[in-house]
DNA sequence: GCTGGACCATACGCATGAGTATGTAGGCCT
DNA sequence: AGGCCTACATACTCATGCGTATGGTCCAGC
């Protein structure tokens, strides 16, 4: 019998080194992205790798950009596409908290933030989004000031729901609890 | 000239080094506590580290404990010592706003969280926090159920504005603009 | 004034993980 | 059919950082 650890024996590019990584720092953080550990995963050795990328912390460069790159650009055009500018709101944060996948990599690097390397990714990936919220606040009819630090503090609750929940498991919430709260957050969040 | 690091020589105990670790921790992230490192910091080799504790994760346990004990008691006494319940939240907020001293260590606590040994911790820090802020909501008068939502997003915003500014530094925020932002959160997570 | 224990120095062993050097199998082009 | 380039294997070197072994120094107390 054959019993290799992957059938999968095609050659492969800097491309899926990058998706490998990200994978892995999606379910293993920033700190477990080691090229012969990568390597096992996909069946080869330190040689492959180092002929596609230079070091390792190259790698984490491109796979980086590459995160970055194929954002979160749908989402972003989906809201403004919607033609009633007070209902963008609910249905940004009903739809964020519903599809937590894609968040996954973003709460990865948010305990990755001693690393040199993730802190100019994250401060441009969140800069936008907050550029976003602002501007969505604003077409709901507040103020810029009030827009600009509603957007912040709508933010800061995500990043920190982010952090105590899937990172830290704290509060073990329950599926129509968590209904609730998303409820709430739009509630109290929202401009009546 | 004498161009030793420390003029202080005198023996060391065990706190002295849970001490040096949180402040190592503080300003250079859990990643960066290095036995040999804090020892040079300290003054001494490795040989004294040893003594007092039988391996670096004892040290980062030890640390960890003695940051959970001497928290937050005095702050959380002095708001619930404060008559008027409606009067509490906006005074809470103001005080945790402008005393970012004490909330470095749990900034870094939140990049580390994948490390086994902190999540417990944070995980019982931050509960302890929210259970409090839950009661303060209700003493404001707000049902239970609203109260203990509002509670987990207010703590969620703390939390995230401390991973955006702290460690990510983003807004690059001045200190008015810091203050007015403070208030519009009191305006729109304080029941009214 | 001697001794035992607390505190520390020095010099190792050892594992892990990055990076390098060099050889090699298979497809593609001519 | 021969050559060559891409993708990978194998076998190392080297740095870092934890932990250990052992010996030295200072001070308390009999």
């Amino acid at each position: 019998m054959n019993v290799s650890a992957k059938p999968e024996r095609t050659r492969l590019s800097a491309e899926d080194w990058e998706d490998a990584a990200l994978r892995l720092i999606a379910d293993q953080g920033v700190g477990a992205l080691a090229v012969e550990a990568l390597a096992r995963q996909l069946g080869v050795t330190k040689g492959s790798f180092y002929w596609h990328f230079r070091t390792r912390e190259a790698l984490l460069q491109a796979a980086l950009e590459r995160w970055e790159q194929y954002g979160e650009k749908e989402v972003i055009s989906q809201i403004e596409a919607m033609p009633d500018p007070r209902a963008r709101l609910p249905e940004l944060f009903r739809r964020v908290a519903h599809e937590l996948a894609p968040h996954r990599v973003y709460a990865a690097l948010l305990k990755a933030l001693d690393h040199p390397q993730v802190v100019p990714v994250m401060a441009r990936v969140s800069q936008r989004r907050m550029e976003f919220l602002t501007n969505i606040y604003r077409e709901a009819g507040l103020p810029a000031d009030e827009a600009l630090n509603r957007a912040r503090l709508t933010y800061a609750a995500y990043v920190g729901f982010l952090q105590l929940n899937f990172t830290l498991g704290l509060p073990r919430i329950s599926h129509e609890e968590f209904d609730a709260y998303v409820e709430h957050m739009i509630r109290t969040l929202t401009p009546a």
